[in-house]
DNA sequence: CGTCCCCTTGAGTTATTTCAACACTCGTGG
DNA sequence: CCACGAGTGTTGAAATAACTCAAGGGGACG
């Protein structure tokens, strides 16, 4: 189901708490813009798509997932609140993306901030800044893809997550075993062992799946 | 060893073949700059060094490539004649390039580059669209190093590689296997035991290791 | 209190790696 | 001209990390 197919009639648009209609897209570029709602595994936008709007999380969790024909999927990223996502190159969403947890998200017309960049220097140059720091992210997770065991895999997300969250003793997740392993490049089964064998070893603790925490962080860093 | 650092000493510059010493890192987005020659394996730029200068091959390949402590290595990405590489956020370069065949590559100052991108908003999308163009490939190899088998990953490869060259039917690999199996996050056996079973299957020829005649690119194609 | 979903754990399987040996190519030097 | 050695690629056999399949546990919610 397409949420922006539902924009014009359920009415879920409502101003930024920032003052009037106004999203922050990066310090110092605010554009004129909306706030829409989903509930847990909506879809925000899919692959194909129009890419008609550029999305910042305000509250909540997202994830940009890419899909195989025969139903693999891989987790390009988790976006956080302050995160900015959907931003495209071309007119289509190259993948899609959905709400990890219930969201408020941000939309901005893309051909507001295309517009934006056009005119603006400085904008465009913050835009880049934004694209060149995901390439980065991206970057980095190839190399946990590419040559990383499964123990620094998890090791190295809960790691990064918990820097992301700022969060540096309990790290509460917002994404199920089966998001976290579509991250990873791993099974369910394998980030449940990992996560077992890090208590186990007294790395972390577990007051529940969902929640963590960090006791040994060397225990988790890996050889990066 | 430091390309750079022999700089002022071997005038290896020389000036572009298209006018005054002008490199074209984008259309329409020319900058003064000058062309250095690296031979095989040679180092372009180093991890952690200063990001002093972004590259455009002029002819040849170089690759991109992360290290972890232990050696275990992930090459990011090969760069073939018209890509741009080595452009960061930061002051410092992220990842280190190596020449992978003889490569002539034009340098640009990154300060002069950023002065560009300050001034013209055109230069400043032009940089944007490149950066966001390099996402995509990047994002594309998330889902084959997160989700791909192996023969799916060298068929994906292979037909990734001739695309780019333009080459439909011969191949000629300018990487070794070792580069190869980097990049796909496979061992060098792997990679070689997949090719052999190509060709047993018909779907490509090897006149030698490093000539590829691409017979059925259907077998080749993933379920993407 | 039952049901559903998510998570965990165990046992057996498999894709890929590791280790080891051998083949091929190419440049050097006898 | 051929022998040699180094680098690169291939192949086989054994080992293993991660996967698959299957069963059971626990919390949330009606």
């Amino acid at each position: 189901m397409n949420a922006h197919a539902m924009q014009p009639f359920t009415v879920r648009a409502t101003p930024c708490a920032d003052g009037a209609n106004l999203v922050e897209i990066s310090p110092g570029l605010r554009l004129q813009g909306f706030v829409m709602t989903f509930e847990e595994n909506e879809e925000v936008f899919g692959e194909e798509e129009p890419a008609d709007f550029v999305y910042k999380v305000v509250s909540g969790v997202c994830r940009t997932t890419r899909l195989l024909r025969d139903g693999r999927r891989q987790v390009s990223a988790f976006q956080l609140p302050g995160d900015v996502f959907g931003l495209e190159r071309g007119v289509t969403h190259r993948r899609s993306a959905e709400a990890v947890s219930p969201c408020d998200v941000a939309l901005v017309r893309s051909s507001v901030l295309r517009r934006a960049m056009d005119r603006d220097a400085l904008a465009a140059n913050q835009v880049w800044a934004l694209t060149a720091a995901e390439l980065e992210r991206t970057e980095e997770h190839l190399l946990l893809l590419g040559r990383k065991t499964a123990a620094e895999r998890v090791g190295s997300f809960l790691l990064s997550l918990s820097q992301r969250c700022g969060s540096f003793r309990t790290l509460d997740l917002p994404m199920s075993r089966s998001d976290i392993a579509d991250h990873l490049g791993l099974t369910i089964e394998t980030v449940s062992r990992t996560m077992s064998l890090f208590v186990r070893q007294g790395a972390i603790g577990l007051e529940s799946a969902r929640c963590v925490v960090l006791k040994h962080r060397d225990a988790l860093t890996d050889p990066s």
